[in-house]
DNA sequence: ATGTAGATGAAATAAATTTTCAATTAGTTG
DNA sequence: CAACTAATTGAAAATTTATTTCATCTACAT
């Protein structure tokens, strides 16, 4: 999803853009699973409750996405596609693009419409074997 | 992973089995992604300070996962395959057993080692749609 | 049975998140 | 474009969640 997809929906539902949405914003797009603390840096200037009340509101609205790779929480932008390599060695976390799904094979039979997904696949990293 | 297996694991660090422990794990294993007040629930005799501590180490060791399907902090075995269905509408989570992972193209090639995974689909089921 | 390193839990502490509420502002309306 | 209003912000307080401390206890090796 694009930032303007984002802003689209955020006004769709009848919520404000505020310079602190649109910065929250940006800092989680800027790159994947962006920690609390790596937000609130790229938001300085913006207050802690109003950080935690974007990314609520945000994950409310589907925009955002709150995931877990083995520390504390993490958000990305809620794209169709995320793939992260997780080392139960180090942690280390790396992404890859490159979707291992079979289409085919995803439950839409149940009545479920798919609209994207994050996968997360533990191991070993070279480093660590 | 089968209890007794996880078992294993944690004498073979060289970690005790308490019974504290051991009751942790039963609660973890009997169903999928627990949350803390579902363990604390299964747990009543065992103080909050050694829950924490257990499924950070249990966390630590591999045998169980952190995982995050919406709300907040979330427990599973880890096993295999782990396949969930969020729903966005409502924020119900089904499982769902048949893999959809093609082995082919999982990036084995980068060196890395793939032991597990957990795949998390969003979309709307069907009462939402 | 005994010894001991490791484990537990109550209390205190720290960290993370939410609520409250007065002041501010985005976006509409005249 | 000025005025209005409901939504938003943020500082402080409150709450919830998680960790540290430390005296006591216990699993398990000997």
């Amino acid at each position: 999803m694009r930032l303007e997809t984002a802003i689209g929906k955020l006004r769709g539902s009848g919520h404000k853009l505020t310079p602190q949405r649109l910065t929250i914003l940006e800092a989680v797009a800027e790159e994947q699973h962006q920690s609390m603390a790596d937000i609130r840096n790229r938001c300085p200037r913006v207050g802690m409750v109003t950080v935690y009340r974007t990314l609520n509101l945000l994950s409310e609205l589907g925009i955002i996405r709150r995931i877990e790779l083995g520390d504390g929480p993490r958000y990305e932008l809620a794209t169709g596609c995320h793939h992260h390599l997780i080392c139960e060695g180090c942690g280390n976390v790396v992404e890859f693009e490159r979707c291992p799904l079979d289409r085919e094979r995803l439950p839409e039979a149940q009545g479920f419409e798919v609209s994207s997904h994050s996968l997360e696949i533990y191991g070993l990293c070279s480093a660590c074997r």
